[in-house]
DNA sequence: AAGCTAATTATACACTTGCATAATTAAGCC
DNA sequence: GGCTTAATTATGCAAGTGTATAATTAGCTT
């Protein structure tokens, strides 16, 4: 009976908010928003509902707090492969459009966070905030890409041009994205970076595949 | 006191049940499945809790309906103007393209509505199928299209390559209906169709624009 | 006009929800 | 080693959830 075994173990701030933002996520991924009740959550950061608000001061704080982490994880994973690339623009634009089209970014556990989030998004003006720049941002680093690989090619385009270019390369990108996460099934490995690279190299007028 | 009001009225099982499910979708475009509840979908159709199960023997029964009749509406809407077109087969995908990227199509309330169903969609295998049908129908009616508009033009293309095409044009169209939904003031009205008959135009080989 | 039947409402129930508040207890400090 | 305090659990509550069942009543038939 010496085998005293305590109750619980007290962890940082940091750890046990990371534990209930990644409990958080994965439940809204699996049925959304309202289907994250505070004792799942809970349930699967392995602590009682009564901790939650301990680190948070309403379900919706939670939400919140998981919402921003998750975008700036995705934002870095989708960035993350491209920074590192200097060969030229053109590798870059490359790169980019690649590792936009392939896990972890593209994945069903992706999507279906972002259906989850959406309705919020629609309804809380901080979250519709972050959204916004999110998209904001992806779309300018994509033009930024694209501006670059067209000047290193000798290609010459028109600021309204180069903005109706990115936006069609994120809409391609977006679909492509979309696509791949809600019916994986319905493409092979690598399909989707060959088309993106195609597609988007027609787009722009400037061939990206190796 | 001879002003004795009816207490309720009766109406056809068609009638009612359209007036259900429309009260459904329009929750759902709200809240999402979760928060469409019993009683908030009947105060909408102004009934009263209990018909609902007089109709539909639940309330995963109610909501399964509510997303055939949506996925029936939408195909309808995309498709029939195209129909309609006898010119050219250039003529009739650039007004597919066109109509796929405007309103009612391109609307927030259709983007709220897919992502409140993609959880049940993940989930259900009934719902998956639908989702899935749709997908590829859509697909090949824009592959049909595309094949088409460049044997008219007397531009061959292989199976595959014919695949890959429509592929891409399909991502496209959704990338760029889901962005002119989730950020509709991101966009000028007639901004989406233009950029998608050039951007469509450019990946196939073939321009659309007039 | 009376009766019948299905459409509709009314009521109840067990369960879940977010949140508040009180009761424990782990672990640093002297 | 005892004290202290914040981290953690335990308990409770009012409101909302889907569903089942009983009670009404509109509108048709004769």
């Amino acid at each position: 009976m010496q085998e005293e075994r305590r109750k619980f173990t007290r962890e940082s701030a940091d750890e046990r908010k990371r534990a209930l933002i990644n409990a958080t996520l994965e439940l809204v991924a699996d049925k959304g928003v309202r289907g994250a009740t505070v004792r799942g959550i809970a349930e699967r950061a392995q602590v009682t509902q009564g901790l939650i608000r301990h680190y948070f001061s309403s379900k919706e704080d939670l939400i919140t707090a998981a919402f921003e982490y998750h975008m700036t994880q995705m934002t870095d994973q989708t960035f993350a492969p491209a920074a590192s690339v200097t060969d030229s623009a053109r590798a870059r634009l490359r790169v980019f459009v690649k590792s936009s089209l392939e896990p972890p970014v593209v994945d069903p556990r992706s999507i279906a966070l972002w259906a989850g989030f959406l309705n919020k998004v629609q309804h809380d003006a901080q979250m519709k905030a972050t959204h916004e720049r999110t998209y904001v941002y992806f779309r300018d680093q994509l033009e930024a890409l694209i501006r670059a690989a067209l000047e290193e090619a000798g290609i010459a385009a028109a600021p309204e041009r180069l903005y109706q270019l990115a936006t069609a390369c994120n809409a391609l990108i977006d679909g492509l994205w979309m696509e791949g996460g809600a019916l994986p099934e319905a493409f092979a490995p690598g399909e989707l970076p060959q088309i993106g690279l195609t597609s988007v190299g027609a787009i722009i007028g400037l061939p990206l595949e190796p």
